[in-house]
DNA sequence: CTGTTAGCGCATTCAT
DNA sequence: ATGAATGCGCTAACAG
């Protein structure tokens, strides 16, 4: 280890440029020496030096990953989709989470500067004014669930206003009317468009529109908890909840619990991604499914075609059709 | 972006060494050269790139991550805990999973040689042969959660044989005698430890010790799932079921749910690791609790001091001891 | 086919 | 205090 081309070069006794040419077959190498190289590479367990073909190349084979966050089954989730695909293409992943505030998502951004050859971002809450920071990274960026307004580079986001408009309804379809929702972070544009799902529903197909039965969440299992609180206390008591996302319905799930509510006959709760442990929750939960891997993978190979120059960024946003996974048996279901 | 020294040079009106030592602090610049230097980078959004910097100081800011899978919450909460503490000393992350074989194992060692200043490494089923691979990577290496045996590399282990002891005996204190045990990959060493901690534990403790009552997992939920449906049939019927980590203990109970068994009434359930949702499950679910967190950033504190050379790999093993949270209580408890 | 040479962008001597 | 020159490890263009 620590071997240099050159130390394989001396001991195969050729000049670098052939160890070169054997290592990247950019050139016919007579069989001689040829083996001579391959030799030498073998016993000096030689590879080459990234960062001596980054600066020559500008090239890094590495895909960054820039994450508000990293925690719950979801980001898991992601990170493997992206990590699965990036392995099959040769490359690797740097990963940095920021938290929540446009100073650290800068420094993110800034720390990936000339170390990748693309960026992956996740920046739900993206303000106008990162966006242009976005665009200056000074390589290709493929967004997932962001809200990029100015056509600069590509996004694949979900659904979240269809999908939990399409919640709302149906819950509404079944007889509810009063249906108290758990907010995500206001900050944060899928968690709006999750809110503005619910009320347009609640609204259209004639349930209980009032700014009470929403409360103020973060998409965290103790919000959920908290509010599930606040609305037991109400009268009349909604008869349905609807956590922003799963963890917060788990959240408030978990507290009717407690207080002895029957899930679904007192209260009925869904949740919104569809992460692997509503399958086991008790009662399993309701939720609408995100194809966080789909999305992952899918991403990933967009922005592996902007590398090769396959395709330019088009300002294209795809938007994700979502789907409801209806899991409400008194008991668990044997779906697992 | 895309400017270089040397533009900031030429913009400034003097010479790359100068611009260099404004940047760097390395010797002492008249005040003027100076401010024009620092406006021709603000200006030029000057950053230098981390390539020619890797090149000629042998340092890239970057620790290596190598985990053997990245899914669930274990993953989620490890990752967050390494990012958060390399990210406070200005280092950045560099994630590879490897997928319980050697062949991916060794490149995903191989495609970090040279791209991180070190390496942090699980690998539950470490064998010796890649351990050997693993000492000449020729950066530091810090383990966790991996059987290091040669003593080449510092390692920071948990009690995975105490905490399932602690956990089999705490159950056999309560009357259990027949306790099934949801074993791990046969293939990984933490997994093994948990099996033997429960076997001498049941042995010591007064329990059934038969192997008929030990089923063949790994570590997910379906095979906890399906280990419940064939210990329901088992005559007589085990009271007590322990998971070998927290999701399989899930899909027993959540098999056992749907069967209308009650818990831990009919039988108690247990996992290990301490993962997030052990608090919501219904009921919740009584587990040795890992301090992955915890772990995650000494260990990378640890490795930053082998970077900067204030310590010397010296082959030491940590073992973590492991706490039992437990929570029996019929009905789910208020705590989340 | 093969060896020599010129940079990639930068920190670091070495002169001045 | 400052500029010129050297080289980190490598590929590619250039001569043979």
């Amino acid at each position: 280890m620590g071997s240099t081309i050159r130390d394989v070069a001396q001991r195969a006794g050729v000049s670098i440029s052939t160890v070169s040419r054997v290592l990247n077959k950019t050139a016919s190498v007579s069989e001689a020496k040829r083996r001579r190289v391959t030799e030498a590479v073998r016993v000096l367990g030689y590879t080459p030096n990234p960062a001596a073909i980054s600066l020559l190349k500008r090239a890094t084979s590495t895909i960054g990953v820039v994450l508000p966050y990293i925690s719950g089954e979801f980001f898991a989730e992601l990170l493997r989709g992206l990590d699965d695909t990036v392995q099959e293409y040769g490359y690797l992943l740097m990963v940095s989470a920021w938290h929540r505030n446009a100073q650290e998502f800068r420094a993110a951004l800034q720390s990936m500067y000339r170390r990748v050859d693309g960026l992956l971002v996740m920046a739900p809450g993206l303000t106008t004014a990162l966006e242009s920071e976005l665009i200056e990274e000074g390589c290709p960026v493929v967004c997932i669930n962001t809200p990029v307004t100015e056509g600069q580079c590509d996004v694949f986001n979900f659904d979240n206003y269809g999908g939990m408009y399409a919640l709302t309804r149906h819950l509404v379809e079944r007889g509810h009317t009063r249906i108290a929702f758990i907010t995500g972070p206001n900050t944060e544009r899928d968690a709006q468009d999750r809110l503005h799902g619910y009320r347009d529903a609640v609204t259209h197909c004639g349930g209980d529109q009032s700014k009470k039965l929403e409360f103020a969440g973060n998409f965290s299992v103790e919000c959920g908890y908290e509010a599930a609180s606040k609305i037991l206390d109400m009268d009349p008591r909604p008869t349905a909840i609807i956590g922003a996302n799963d963890q917060s319905a788990q959240g408030a799930l978990r507290h009717l619990l407690y207080s002895g509510i029957r899930i679904p006959e007192d209260i009925s709760v869904a949740g919104f991604d569809g992460i692997p442990s509503t399958r086991y929750s008790t009662p399993t939960l309701t939720t609408v499914h995100v194809p966080i891997r789909g999305i992952a993978v899918r991403a990933i190979h967009h922005l592996l075609r902007l590398l090769s120059n396959e395709k330019s960024p088009g300002g294209h946003v795809h938007v994700l059709p979502l789907e409801i996974v209806i899991r409400e048996s008194t008991g668990p279901s044997p779906h697992i």
